[in-house]
DNA sequence: CAGTTTATGTCAGACATGTTGACATTCCAA
DNA sequence: TTGGAATGTCAACATGTCTGACATAAACTG
């Protein structure tokens, strides 16, 4: 499988792009690093709770969304009920997540941050929010143009619209 | 904490640069949407044979330079060697790997695909290059430089040399 | 309106993958 | 030549994912 700089397979619109498989994963390899880094900083800050990421994610999206059911918040993560509801009852027991039966379907737990898990959201949040600060303006308005193009490209198709709606959704 | 269109504590520059909390928040959600896509085709495929990620990373890098060592993928992935050494240990016992002693130090394992780990690899590869390519296309060549440049910017500034240079020694 | 089905959320057990600790082999330097 | 350092392997445990079984509330249906 050795190849030179374009693969014989390379059409001409990729070869305006750099397509080159080489291009591609190096893009893919960068992807790997950078979420790496992404994760870094709130990950040290919730080991020292003994927490790890999937309470980041509750977390993140339970502040941006007030309110929001759990099966909202499913449909946001994409695990199952099963798992998320290990982490949501770690949250409600150390008293970092309000659940409140839904006032309408009294089925459905509305989710809150209380106090102190805002607080911990804007620790975490900080630390995320500076080194992507940081990011960005090193390379510069143009470049998260075409970081926010390529990833929104990246999404799975059928997901793309409501993530990109959500985005917008938050903090209504 | 409610906040207008920028925050008390944005400066002049991150305005220039939309660098609200709220576009950073973004930024960061976009981030867990887009890194969920890009694992999506391979994490299914991986599913049908038993394996995860952790294989998929390994296989990749090996891939992308073979013959290195346990101690090198172990740099490059920086997860514990006795976490590695499962599942390397699968891959070879699987015949997807081949590992052989060092010719100058005996204690060192040169890692290489064999035949078939080559055969997966171009599936799992295939997938997540169609689907980079695909986003690279659809947003363009300047959004891909721009994409590059703040996925650079991300990793830990420690590291971000030692990438770098892994991106361009593979296939030496 | 009684009985059944559907929706939402919870609890229990299994597997994958990360961790730390103990150990075997090999290399190298005093 | 011997003791420490480097490399890799094996074992036990923690976390977070999954599937399956269940409880409760709402919605549908005859």
């Amino acid at each position: 499988m050795a190849q030179g700089r374009h693969s014989a397979t390379t059409t001409r619109g990729e070869q305006l792009l750099f397509l080159t498989d080489e291009q591609l994963r190096q893009g893919i390899e960068l992807m790997f690093f950078a979420y790496r880094g992404f994760t870094a900083d709130p990950d040290r800050m919730l080991e020292e709770r003994g927490y790890g990421r999937a309470h980041h994610r509750a977390i993140h999206f339970i502040n941006r969304r007030p309110g929001l059911t759990v099966n909202e918040l499913l449909d946001i993560l994409r695990v199952t009920k099963q798992s998320l509801n290990r982490v949501l009852r770690q949250l409600v027991e150390d008293r970092l997540v309000a659940s409140r039966v839904g006032r309408e379907d009294r089925r459905q737990r509305n989710l809150y941050l209380t106090e102190a898990g805002r607080q911990l959201e804007q620790e975490l949040s900080a630390a995320q929010r500076r080194r992507m600060r940081v990011a960005f303006s090193n390379a510069g308005p143009e470049a998260v143009h075409g970081f926010r193009q390529v990833l929104e490209q990246m999404i799975d198709p059928e997901l793309r619209e409501q993530v990109l709606r959500s985005l917008e959704a938050a903090r209504p």
